[in-house]
RNA sequence: GUCCCCAUCGUCUAGCUGGCCUAGGACACCACCCUUUCAAGGUGGCGACACGGGUUCGAAUCCCGUUGGGGACGCCA
């Protein structure tokens, strides 16, 4: 039993893509179970529309999720020499052949292929010629597969199962352009031989190049990997997933305050299930995933789905981990962490009450800059006649305490309902405003005792003469 | 147009080795409980086997057809 060999060969055209990650994901993870290596390949032969910000945005998107590879990255553009020669050995052996139609006479063949309810195809005009022919020669020839005739392939699916094609329905597919460069279906199949690709796993739109491809391998002497080929991902219009349908780049859920480990979560389920179990860890999944239980059908993106996902992850994850991806959100808003409470408490507190980080950041700002307004809403319902009183009392109250802690602080709070024969709700709720600037904050004892009680004397004293002044 | 793939609640899914299915779970939505707030949590509700035919004692499950959806048909990947 050889090794597993998995890769993951995204085109640097772009941001990596969702709909790549899964697929990067599913092989990562089958990887992994098995003991394999990944390799990463960069598929940069259109010279025009790859960049090197692409690269480095794939590279960013691969590290945030954390699925690291074994080998490369490879680039295709660096392999052109290993491409030449097995194309001279394709043409040596007459596997190949150039082929001189002008791109007009192939637009022209299409068109009127396209006008009969044809489906367009090369039709073989230079495929046995022994030169160039006598009219319509295009500058430089390309190169073409020869593709047999008759008979059919077969793909062994490890998702699908056995899928024929007719040869018939195949033609002589360009396998390198007339400046010599090579085209997609060959150097996927010259890479994956010489790194010595075991199991290929990507989107089942390469369901139909595959026939072609296990042509390519045969011709070159070599026994084809085994595929499996994953369902699509879809907007919520039934269409390929794609901007037009909301964020479609991993680093933009990452900017939307997604975790890593929830986004993986959510994109293995898409497609993949194990029982009823919603909720995955990382070497949970890689104990568990099995790529032949990946659904045939392909799966609609729903990111009500992956916040409640997202919500998840945060309740269950390490303080100190939250605390980490926290950091950079709360930078954005101009705060440094060291200037108030330690950050991993803050988060014990809010981890269950945030859905996205993003959120968490807006709605923890309070503890470490002084809300310049009150709500206007929470105001008016929680400032009234006789708040001024209980928030003075309990700021003597504060003041006098000999600890500050959450104990004590709600000690307050029930002696200062006694005391103005209120339920506790009537001095919470003032509290909270008057601290935070608005009617929401974790339970008033613990958001005391973070804040500290300076801090806390100071705000809850400037609300007083608020209320003084404004209400009444 | 040709070829390939696919079809279970609004979304993701369990179920596909016929009987255990008056099809279960999660998310979303609605209601109630808990509760100083927001959440979390608990309980309940709404909600699907695309349609037709066949095989069978019996079909979500097997077969055929229709319908609908996705994909390929680039000198992109």
């Amino acid at each position: 039993m050889t090794m597993i060999r998995t890769r993951f060969a995204p085109s640097p055209t772009g941001y990596l893509h969702i709909g790549g990650a899964r697929t990067a994901l599913y092989s990562w993870l089958h990887t992994r179970r098995h003991g394999g290596r990944f390799v990463l390949r960069i598929e940069d032969t259109d010279r025009e529309r790859s960049t090197p910000e692409a690269v480095n945005a794939i590279l960013e998107g691969m590290a945030w999720l954390g699925l690291d590879y074994d080998e490369g990255p490879f680039y295709q553009t660096e392999r052109y020499d290993r491409y030449r020669q097995h194309l001279q050995t394709l043409l040596d052996a007459g596997q190949a052949y150039y082929c001189y139609c002008t791109k007009d006479r192939l637009e022209r063949l299409r068109t009127e292929q396209q006008a009969r309810k044809e489906k367009p195809r090369y039709d073989g005009r230079c495929r046995d010629l022994d030169g160039p022919p006598s009219e319509e020669v295009a500058d430089e020839p390309v190169i073409r597969f020869r593709t047999p005739l008759e008979g059919h392939v077969v793909v062994e699916d490890a998702i699908r199962g056995k899928v024929q094609f007719l040869n018939s329905e195949l033609d002589d597919l360009v396998i390198a352009r007339g400046d010599g460069s090579p085209t997609y279906n060959f150097t996927v199949v010259v890479d994956d031989l010489e790194m010595g690709v075991t199991d290929v796993i990507r989107g089942d739109d390469h369901l139909n190049n595959t026939p072609r491809q296990i042509h390519l391998y045969q011709a070159l002497g070599f026994e084809p990997p085994r595929f499996a080929h994953v369902p699509m991902i879809l907007g919520e219009d039934g269409k390929r997933l794609s901007k037009r349908h909301g964020s479609v780049s991993v680093l933009q859920y990452r900017d939307e305050g997604y975790l890593p480990e929830a986004l993986l979560n959510y994109l293995v389920r898409l497609g993949w299930s194990h029982g009823d179990q919603e909720v995955f860890g990382v070497d949970e999944l890689i104990q568990l995933f099995d790529i032949n239980e990946v659904n045939h059908s392909a799966s609609t993106f729903n990111p009500s789905k992956l916040q409640w996902l997202n919500q998840q992850h945060i309740m269950r994850a390490e303080p100190n981990h939250i605390a980490r991806h926290l950091g950079p959100f709360l930078a954005e808003r101009g705060v440094d962490p060291a200037e108030g409470p330690a950050l991993e408490a803050v988060v014990r507190t809010q981890q269950e009450r945030a859905k996205t980080l993003v959120e968490m950041a807006d709605n923890s700002l309070f503890f470490y800059r002084r809300p310049e307004a009150y709500e206007e809403k929470a105001a008016r319902k929680n400032f009234k006649e006789g708040t001024a009183e209980i928030l003075e009392h309990c700021q003597h109250c504060f003041s006098g305490l000999p600890s500050w802690d959450a104990e004590s602080i709600h000690g307050v709070v029930t002696e200062a309902a006694e005391a103005f024969d209120v339920k506790m709700g009537k001095v919470a709720q003032p509290l909270r405003v008057a601290v935070s600037g608005s009617a929401v904050s974790p339970p008033i004892d613990a958001t005391l005792e973070l804040l500290g009680r300076e801090e806390t004397v100071a705000r809850v004293g400037q609300a007083a003469e608020w209320v003084r002044q404004n209400v009444g």
